[in-house]
DNA sequence: CCGTTTCTTGACCGATCGTTGAAGAATAGG
DNA sequence: CCTATTCTTCAACGATCGGTCAAGAAACGG
């Protein structure tokens, strides 16, 4: 009946998320988005819908790809205080390696978007809730385990996990230093103990 | 002589210093910054240079002002632990009060300006490491006071502190809520002892 | 009051922004 | 092959951006 879209969808939107990951939402224009994703601006209009709504799935993208990915570190079997060392220690690892100086795109987005665009603001919050209830999750079993004291609170630590994990994030933007990052996990780790 | 100013210089920069903090560099027009100063975008250029040197400027403010004033309760005397504390609540009463939503200037200067500005990000990262020393030296005269065992690192620590307030100032960008920062703060100071 | 200097004002610059719409090209069922 | 549908292309839109400049106004030593 109609014609078939000339690019791969995915492919694009994941090249989107990279870029807006790296540039930011105002530090990337649709013409750049257009040469760079390789598909022309109607295209982008007519596939995505614009340029918020693209930065929107790109969002999702990050969260249930990256994020996911990551995250998935914890369900691995054997002790739960390793596992949450282990992602730690592999967000550190790319905040110095392939991802130096990008930073956490939900991050990123939060400090850039913030002031302007409050839906924006109640999305970031949902998926940092997210995230912080699956180290809710990991406690209680490190708990169940032996691994960590039941007088501390598990809500606490995963709070405080969260924090942790943003602050190596921005740490990773300004001095991208191995050294210093593996320091702030090893106290953190050692915190909950 | 000559025509002498109508404005007062100092004011016009604490209320861009506010405004930039508020609102980012790109999501602040110099129009937008003309109407609230209440000056001439002839007088501030005539001032201030432009645009991103008053961002400058404005950073600098920043960092002697708000900055320097909440790292001097770090001098008073007594407990180490309990300055180290009371700079941590200090942080986290104003993220969710006056300060709320608003995040560190500085981080939010990271966040936003990063892959664009080399040189911006060289001057925040002088400024971290200047408020990292003085956690630094805080820690060492807490180990003296026998507060911390001395088997600690007081490098790490000071860097785990500062990752620590990055972590309070993203947070407070997107779930300013008082008892999570207080149970944030609560696991920090516990961590160094 | 004059003259020099600096500040203030407001119009204006070219560049870039995100978005739109019309016209042409490709697709696949009939 | 015809036709309905959707994608692609590209020029153009109005808005806004940061920055500039010439002309007028104010200050103060002389």
């Amino acid at each position: 009946m109609a014609r078939t879209l000339e690019f791969d969808k995915d492919q694009a939107l994941d090249r989107a998320m990279h870029i807006f990951w790296r540039r930011g939402y105002d530090g990337t224009s649709v013409d750049y988005l257009e040469r760079r994703l390789g598909i022309n601006r109607g295209s982008l209009y007519n596939t995505f819908g614009g340029k918020r709504q693209l930065y929107l799935a790109a969002l999702d993208r990050y969260m249930d790809g990256f994020v996911a990915d990551r995250m998935a570190t914890l369900d691995r079997p054997g002790s739960k205080i390793a596992a949450i060392r282990a992602v730690f220690e592999d967000v550190a690892a790319f905040s110095v390696g392939k991802g130096r100086g990008i930073g956490c795109f939900l991050t990123n987005s939060a400090v850039e978007l913030a002031p302007a665009d409050r839906a924006m603001v109640r999305k970031i919050e949902h998926d940092f809730a997210t995230m912080e209830d699956r180290f809710h999750h990991v406690l209680i079993a490190a708990q169940q385990r032996g691994e960590i004291n039941r007088s501390r609170d598990p809500h606490a630590l995963a709070r405080f996990l969260m924090n942790s994990l943003h602050g190596l994030r921005v740490m990773s933007k300004v001095s991208p230093d191995p050294a210093g990052l593996r320091q702030i996990v090893d106290v953190t780790v050692a915190a909950l103990q």
